[in-house]
DNA sequence: CGAGTATACCTCGAACTAAAAGGTATTACA
DNA sequence: TGTAATACCTTTTAGTTCGAGGTATACTCG
């Protein structure tokens, strides 16, 4: 017992990648720099959260993992998956609800 | 050293119940059930989240209590300080910046 | 050529949050 | 009378994220 759920907010770092990774396969360190710049600034994610989550992710099915050398270094691309992408959908809607019930706490003269 | 800086999305339960004590002073209890009333049901915060939230937010002298007999019963209420007002606005100004964010993040087709 | 910076991967420990459950007491109601 | 609802609170546990550290190769510039 003592069955403790998830944090309400957490799982955004997952998105986030899920969501980049969407787009075009991906390595971990561009990941890095890449969080940052679509989230204009605003969402900064360290290498300590990147490379756990990513490696996470591929246990689960959600990613698979290809590596690559460039330039005499190797890189380590990933790709979504068919669960992967359905994890995102199911992602992007619980963030949708909690943003939106957030905003209406927010905006909603509630003495209403 | 190994300063810790709180996790990105934190603050989150703060922000909602001084929001909420912005608009008139209200008891734990009532608390419980206005915030999940007003995010639609979106977010519920238990006992074991807004009791100990109300006791930091008063000791950081955010929030005044007072007792108040109500039908036998002992209820505190809290109201918003100066304080408290500043914190609602800095954490306010904060979640938009990381719900904008994230919201660039999911909707720009970031191959451009 | 040598030193420093950038790239690229990774892990571990600490800090912090929030979840759930448990605990007490009073009042309402059936 | 006994059960549900109100009202307060704390403690334990689980989970996430943070920061720092560690390795290694490549690039740049004096």
């Amino acid at each position: 017992m003592a069955q403790t759920n998830p944090p309400f907010m957490s799982g955004v770092p997952e998105l986030l990648l899920l969501r980049l990774l969407d787009q075009r396969e991906m390595y971990g360190y561009e990941l890095v720099r890449s969080v940052r710049k679509v989230t204009g600034e605003a969402i900064s994610l360290g290498e300590g959260v990147i490379y756990p989550a990513l490696h996470s992710l591929e246990r689960n099915g959600a990613l698979k993992s290809r590596r690559k050398p460039v330039g005499g270094r190797t890189r380590v691309y990933y790709a979504l998956t068919a669960k992967g992408r359905q994890r995102l959908d199911k992602l992007r809607n619980d963030w949708r609800r909690i943003q939106g019930g957030i905003t209406n706490a927010l905006e909603v003269p509630s003495h209403a």
